[in-house]
RNA sequence: GCCCACGUAGCUCAGCAGGUAGAGCACUUCCUUGGUAAGGAAGAGGUCACCGGUUCAAGUCCGGUCGUGGGCUCCA
């Protein structure tokens, strides 16, 4: 008997029935497909290619070129390091699991003593031997009972835990030589597949995620199809060692955290505090330009603001501690909306007045573990550019608009042109009616759709308090960090009593938004840094020229340059040190200085400037009316059309 | 919070068979007046994170504290 086998699309060619996809593969393909096919696909499913055909079938490959093949290999390799590790080890590990994952694999072990780097040396000699033996993956279906019996047998009782949460009755185990996993697959079909793979770290990591559960010892590896892949990626991860913000934050003195402050806690430098001021003056701008008013709010209040407002319900387990002032206790805030409430409810509102758009650059201070700080991007003390906005429920979808309008408009003022925008939906635990829920809901998918963001739905991550729009940026590490927010809020305006007199005469109750377009400033900041590599566009940068001689004999000159651009409200330094020009450049081009202004005895006697720019060109000699007026616009803080 | 690693001059790091500290860069001074990524010399700078223990003797060994870094489901 014979059956119809296609492959990628191809013409069909008749085959026994029972040949394996490998066997198809090696009859249809050309020599050169043939060594690059990892496994195969049907339909949507993956399947080892050492799989049995009984069927006509349209096969597709998978290769190292595809996500679907590397991961194949990533997971392959995860196998072949458990091997490796419990050749090691023995009856001392427990294996877990190991899937493979964005950039690499990880496998976690049990065991009671850690790895330590030089294990991690021992298990990378010993994988590759078992790469080098070229064994081959099999892959055996039996029912639960047998495989819970051959782990037992084993000792091995993470698996026997996988196997009882395991809808069916039966399961897959692959094998190569003498290592047996419970696995779905699929893989390579063989060890010798494996070309090149390093062991990156080790790190603690609780079973299944839950702190309650044991740590384990997961190993992180990587792997790729071939030698030269595999460099390429070790050089990236030390490109983005080289963008780190913390690195970039020293050199650049942008700003530092210190033991004696506390962890967490930023101290903005001269610099840093430059750029940020320059951030909230745009932010500001755009702002009172968008019909916004500012306020500022205090940074502690007494403890019943937070019995109101419910902070002390839901997140006083994210709150400072509380101090004592006259017997009265207060707490430090970790959110800005109670006091903007305060604002509002200082008089009767109508409801010709809304829609209300207030905004605060508001200092919050939320206690975080401290496993969880990471330099800027994740604080115990940080400002957010928040608003909250006090609609009608007409106008709530124009609002969401004219917010996600905004904010994408700022976020590409930064250069930001990757993101992910999530709308979640009513969680279980939730307050407000069904009606206003699906209404909020509709209002926020109508706006993104009329602002043409594509998005996903988060069922049921919503706050309990209304759904919500999150944005998350992507760094150049392909980290991506959550920084805008827009949220429904139909808790505070019921809790605070809020109300409007509307055009019956009557009180209602207003919709409240809050919205951080940044987010953190702190945050924001961090990610800047690394987007931009500390190289700061010109209307950004701390320090925007520097103005450098060759020798002594232009001081004077150089110094009345230095003027006129101060003047011009260039922010501008000398170097006037008596320093080879070389090395001043070198200097100035470590700080990532936009312009350097050189001035030698030919500038002097022409009354010129020469301006060489960061990336190591020059301009041709000019006035500083000139450089003046060509930098003029850059140099400015944007204005939104 | 938990697991592991780390904590020596402003920065990057060496010192480790326990005998009271070293380099490069940065900083200061002097020499050099030099055209597009480091000219030369000298000097200053450290209670080796903090607390306690072992020892004749501790940066070095042990314990604790604080801090930093990498992780803590992308589910067989």
């Amino acid at each position: 008997m014979t059956i119809n086998i296609s492959i990628d699309n191809g013409p069909a060619q008749a085959l026994p029935a029972g040949v394996s996809a490998a066997e198809a593969v090696k009859t249809i393909c050309s020599n050169k497909t043939r060594k690059k096919v990892l496994a195969v696909k049907i339909g949507n499913d993956l399947k080892d290619l050492s799989t049995p055909l009984q069927a006509d079938t349209a096969l597709e490959t998978i290769t190292a070129a595809s996500p679907a093949g590397l991961d194949i290999i990533r997971h392959s390799a995860a196998h072949i390091m458990a091997q490796a590790v419990l050749d090691i080890f023995g009856s001392e590990v427990q294996v877990t699991i190991g899937p493979s994952i964005t950039n690499g694999f990880y496998y976690d072990f049990a065991k009671d003593s850690p790895f330590s780097t030089a294990d991690l040396e021992k298990i990378e000699l010993k994988m590759q031997e078992i790469v080098n033996a070229d064994l081959p993956f099999s892959r055996q279906v039996v029912s639960k009972e047998e495989a819970a019996a051959l782990f037992e047998n084993k000792g091995q009782n993470y698996k026997l835990e996988i196997i009882n949460d395991i809808a069916g009755n039966t399961v897959s185990l692959y094998q190569q030589g003498d290592f047996v996993d419970l696995c779905r697959g699929p893989h390579l079909p063989s060890t010798g597949r494996l070309r090149a793979f390093k062991l990156l770290k080790v790190a603690g990591a609780y079973w299944r995620g839950d702190e309650k559960n044991a740590m384990l010892q997961r190993i992180y590896g990587t792997a790729f199809n071939d030698a030269k892949a595999l460099r390429t990626h070790l050089r990236l991860l030390e490109e983005t060692k080289k963008r780190d913000h913390r690195r970039l934050g020293r050199e650049l003195e942008l700003f530092t955290i210190n033991d004696q402050v506390g962890p967490g806690l930023i101290l903005w430098q001269p610099k840093g505090a430059r750029i940020r001021s320059l951030i909230e003056e745009f932010w500001k701008n755009e702002h009172f330009r968008h019909d916004y008013e500012l306020l500022y709010t205090p940074q502690i209040a007494k403890r019943g603001l937070w019995q109101t407002s419910g902070h002390l319900d839901f997140y006083a387990d994210d709150m400072f501690s509380p101090m004592e002032v006259d017997e009265v206790s207060y707490q430090i805030k970790p959110m800005n909306c109670p006091f903007h409430i305060a604002i509002y409810k200082t008089r009767k509102r109508s409801y010709r007045e809304f829609p209300i758009r207030w905004c605060e650059l508001g200092t919050v201070y939320r206690y975080e573990r401290t496993g969880a700080l990471h330099g800027l991007m994740r604080v115990r003390g940080f400002t957010q550019d928040d608003a909250h906005i006090f609609t009608l429920p007409e106008q709530l979808e124009d609002e969401i608009f004219n917010i996600l309008d905004l904010n994408m408009n700022i976020l590409q003022t930064f250069g930001f042109k990757e993101y992910e925008v999530y709308l979640s939906t009513r969680p279980a635990k939730s307050v407000g009616s069904d009606e206003n829920w699906e209404r909020a809901t509709n209002a926020l998918k109508h706006a993104l759709e009329k602002r043409g963001m594509s998005y996903e739905i988060d069922p049921g991550e919503g706050v309990f308090y209304g759904p919500k729009i999150d944005i998350k940026i992507k760094d150049v590490i392909g980290r991506s960090w959550q920084c805008s927010t827009i949220q429904v809020d139909f808790n505070l305006p019921e809790r605070f009593a809020m109300s409007y007199t509307g055009e019956d005469g009557h009180d209602h109750q207003p919709i409240m938004i809050h919205r951080a377009l940044m987010g953190s400033l702190e945050r924001f900041f961090g990610v800047l840094i690394e987007h931009y590599a500390g190289a700061f566009p010109l209307w950004l940068a701390p320090v925007q020229t520097i103005i450098l001689n060759i020798s002594d004999a232009q001081n004077e000159y150089a110094q009345g340059v230095y003027e006129q651009l101060r003047k011009a409200g260039i922010r501008v330094e000398k170097d006037l040190r008596n320093e080879k020009l070389n090395y001043k450049i070198r200097q100035a081009q470590l700080n990532k200085i936009p312009f350097m202004l050189i001035i030698g005895d030919q500038e002097m006697a022409d009354n010129t400037i020469t301006a060489r720019l960061r990336d190591g060109k020059n301009l041709p000699a000019m006035t500083v009316g000139e450089f003046l007026d060509q930098i003029k616009e850059d140099s400015c803080i944007p204005t939104l059309d």
